[in-house]
RNA sequence: GCGCGGGUGGCGGAAUUGGUAUACGCGACGGACUUAAAAUCCGUUGGUUGAAUAAACCUUGUGGGUUCAAGUCCCACCCCGCGCACCA
């Protein structure tokens, strides 16, 4: 009796035996291989644990790492954890237990689900973010920040989520809303840690050039920086001895400026709102005050305003025109104040035309000359600068302004500085001091880390004090620099701040000399491929680049960029298509397939086969049983070939069978097409059967060959089944270190070719043809051919197309 | 509105430079094995007409075009997903 494929009997077993021999471990300063950096996003320990998304990218990248290696690489493939933040914290309070504990219990249940999934992780890189051997680290970089003026402290309006009670950085409000928790924010006046990521927004467009990103993330970069190109304009107050500085990308439409508009929190507006309209004025900035982001960043709200009663007077033509406040100005953006020209621009039409100020139209172009128009055109109504194309009127009005002093080119982004305090306690306290005498200290670097007191109370409070103010004997310290009284910073930073530069540690984790040894930064250099989730896009992966540029430019590490080439994998859905939520039960447990019996093999398998990576795709939950039947037909086929004694003789079909799916699947690799490689294999197995079916085991050597080929096309995939019966057939060293298969071109052809017959497009036949056959000799058989014979006869051949091995097509028309 | 993807059977999805559309898998149907079920194995499976595993016609979101030949190239349009969005 043969015994049935039950990956239960081999997986844990195979998982064992590759720690033991410690197969995967990354070697530093290897010379002998090149080097491969696979790096995947490290998990946060949460209480759910491992989910479908975790399973698809570990997945892709242990395929890769695995393929890497057989084809003689050095690879680093590390793994750690991510572990401050909010969820951890709401777990600690809500059980009653130190984060630090929920931490350990989280991690523990995960390590055991990523074991069982047999990837080929190097684990003695491994740490967490909220190790104090770690965070050591991320604070003392976080004190480069601050020596080079990257870190400072501002008075600030931030988002506030009322329901966690922190602040939060841009990147993290969605709509209006907390992204973790879906919380409408609320508008905070804090003094907060701020990094100059602004001053990067060049370098992280500019060095997009360099890395190898698909566009979709570049764009999404690009366009979240927002960098665009424009100048600032001074009007000189009617009324007043002052001017006000607008920011415009069109300065080729200053002519048609017929007003102007501030946002209602400029500094401007009290000074010079009259005596009439001062009662209307501050009740309307009172109500915007009182508006909530989403209300406020409503787009298809209707516009309002209030005037001023000021004037201004047009830097171009001296033309008097009046300020007005309204909420559509942004203080946040360029200066806070805008000329508006209701004839070129929408928003400032719509405005116009509600409050009924005049229109004027500069550019003439197609568009209808009572209409609101954006696009270029030649200048009207621009004294000097008529019968001009706007695109050369932009420069040169700016360049003949600039020269009075007026006006300068600037470049504005939509990128704020990341505001880096958080109010509570599960994060890397910022390691700064207040002294009364020197103000802001940075702890030194032998005092660091500083590490978090334990206290009884985890609770985050309402006043924008982090938790840790109320430990007193932790705040109360002495300043560095005079020894008198002084306080620590109670705020942490953000869950973002250990993910920013993780990646480097794994080159030399347990340095507690330096975040890493420079020649082994060296060594490792770029990350060769990061894999990793579209909603960090924004997030983490603009963060991480903008701290590895800041490093690059203070020498800390060697290379400009962190990662060589970066790829998103799509979500996975509920079979129904709809997201995979706790909250709509439809959470799918990629464990618990395991366990059931389905093995990781097949799960791996299925994960892959499902769709390209990169795919959002619904989960289909008989897929798994497909792939483990194909998992258990390769078994079936070995044993069935183990349990015969097979004849000695060769057989050109298996061959080249076995170097076709070998140039499929390891283009398929490169190109990352990983579920068109699972079904050439598939496609390979049914060929077998095929084969077995009508010769038997006959021609045994090459039924060696092509078995142990396709085994290791499938290791990456399904690592367990692959490693077992490699032994089986009497391998003596693991399949995971043997050589990636090459393929022959020599043998790919095989001797005869199917070529189509086409008459006038459509196929009509088809002819087994000697392969290379040329084209005379294709066309008569095909006109002997009793079908194409009846098609032509009778008709002129007008033309002949002939692609060898491909197809014969005849152009025919009836004879006169 | 701007940017980026995408629309192919009942479903997930394949299709080098334009060259047999629907590979592979799922599901479904029929059969074998079984007391029965599961598992396994074999066969069928885009649509219409047809007794047919004869033949013909139709079919890759819609409408045009180029070509011997179009899922693929060109023009116009519709729809879906993702990101950004009153950013001047």
């Amino acid at each position: 009796m043969m015994k049935r494929y039950d990956p239960k009997s081999i997986e844990p077993k195979w998982q064992q035996a590759w720690a033991d021999q410690e197969l995967y471990k990354a070697i530093d300063f290897d010379t002998d291989r090149p080097k491969f950096v696979m790096l995947t996003e490290f998990p946060y320990p949460s209480g759910d644990g491992l989910h479908m998304g975790h399973m698809r990218e570990y997945t892709l990248g242990d395929v890769i790492a695995r393929h890497k290696r057989m084809n003689g690489h050095n690879v680093l493939f590390p793994m750690g954890y991510d572990a401050f933040g909010l969820p951890t914290e709401n777990y600690a309070i809500k059980h009653k237990i130190a984060p630090q504990v929920a931490t350990d219990r989280n991690v523990a249940n995960i390590q055991k689900q990523f074991d069982a999934l047999g990837s080929s992780i190097d684990w003695t890189r491994s740490f967490r973010t909220t190790d104090p051997s770690y965070y050591k680290w991320t604070q003392w970089l976080f004190l480069q920040f601050f020596k080079h003026d990257m870190a400072y402290q501002a008075e600030v309006d931030i988002n506030w989520c009322p329901f966690c009670k922190t602040g939060l950085a841009n990147e993290e409000v969605v709509n209006g809303r907390h992204e973790r928790c879906d919380t409408i924010v609320e508008k905070k006046t804090l003094n907060q840690w701020m990094l100059r990521i602004t001053d990067y927004a060049d370098r992280l467009i500019d060095g997009l050039q360099t890395v190898d990103y698909p566009s979709r993330i570049a764009d999404q970069q690009i366009n979240w920086i927002g960098r665009s190109k424009g100048a600032e304009v001074d009007f000189r107050l009617d009324d007043h001895d002052d001017s006000v500085t607008v920011f415009t990308t069109r300065p080729d439409t200053l002519y048609g400026a017929t007003f102007i508009v501030l946002a209602p929190e400029h500094p401007l507006v009290e000074e010079i709102t009259t005596e009439e309209q001062r009662a209307e004025v501050h009740s309307y900035v009172k109500a915007t005050q009182a508006k909530t982001e989403i209300e406020r960043q409503d787009a298809n709200r209707d516009k309002t305003g209030v005037a001023t009663g000021s004037h201004a007077i047009n830097p171009v033509n001296g033309a008097k025109i009046p300020i007005w406040i309204a909420d559509y100005v942004l203080m946040g953006y360029g200066t806070g104040a805008i000329m508006a020209v209701p004839a070129h621009d929408e928003r400032d039409f719509e405005f116009a035309k509600k409050y009924e100020l005049p229109i004027m139209r500069v550019i003439k172009n197609e568009a209808p000359d009572d209409a609101c128009t954006h696009e270029e055109g030649r200048m009207i109504n621009s004294g000097d600068y008529d019968d001009m194309p706007s695109a050369e009127a932009r420069d040169k009005i700016v360049k003949d302004l600039e020269k009075k002093g007026v006006a300068k080119e600037k470049i504005n982004y939509r990128l704020r500085d990341w505001i880096f305090s958080r109010q509570h306690y599960w994060g890397e306290p910022i390691p700064i001091i207040y002294c009364e005498h020197h103000g802001a200290v940075p702890v030194p670097d032998d005092q660091l880390p500083v590490t978090l007191p334990e206290v009884e109370n985890y609770e985050p409070t309402d006043t924008g004090e982090s938790p840790l103010a109320a430990i007193t004997d932790w705040v109360n310290t002495t300043c560095p620099t005079c020894g008198g009284p002084a306080k620590r910073e109670t705020d942490t930073m953000p869950n973002w701040a250990g993910s920013s530069w993780y990646y480097l540690r794994y080159y030399d984790a347990h340095n507690n000399k330096a975040f890493a040894d420079p020649k082994k930064l060296e060594y490792w250099g770029e990350v060769d491929l990061y894999l990793g989730g579209m909603e960090h896009t924004t997030l983490h992966l603009l963060y991480s680049r903008f701290w590895h540029q800041f490093f690059y430019d203070q020498g800390l590490v060697p290379t400009p960029e962190p990662y060589h080439a970066r790829r998103g994998q799509g979500i996975i859905l509920a079979a129904d298509g709809s997201k995979m939520s706790k909250s709509k039960g439809n959470v799918v447990n990629p464990t618990e397939i395991i366990e059931a019996g389905y093995g990781a093999d097949a799960m791996r398998l299925a994960i892959v086969f499902l769709a390209p990576y990169d795919q959002t795709t619904p989960w289909s939950p008989e897929g798994v049983g497909g792939t483990h039947r194909f998992l258990a037909r390769v078994w079936t086929l070995v044993h069935e070939y183990l349990a015969t004694s097979p004849g000695k003789t060769e057989d050109t079909q298996l061959r080249t069978l076995l170097h076709k799916t070998t140039k499929k699947v390891t283009e398929d690799l490169h190109q990352m097409n990983f579920n068109t490689a699972i079904s050439a294999l598939m496609e390979m197995t049914n060929e077998l059967y095929k084969l077995k079916a009508k010769d038997g085991f006959a021609a045994g050597a090459s039924w060696k060959e092509a078995l142990q080929g396709l085994l290791q096309l499938l290791a990456p995939f399904a690592p367990h089944i692959a490693e077992e019966l490699w032994y089986e057939l009497g391998n003596k060293q693991s399949i995971h270190t043997s050589e990636w298969p090459i393929f022959d071109e020599t043998y790919l052809k095989s001797d005869t070719t199917t070529v189509v017959i086409q008459i006038n497009g459509k196929v009509r036949g088809q002819l087994t043809v000697p392969t290379d056959s040329d084209e005379t000799a294709v066309a008569k058989m095909a006109k002997k051919d009793d079908k194409i014979a009846e098609y032509i006869d009778g008709k002129e051949v007008v033309k002949t197309i002939y692609v060898a091995n491909k197809l014969l097509s005849f152009v025919v028309r009836d004879e006169r």
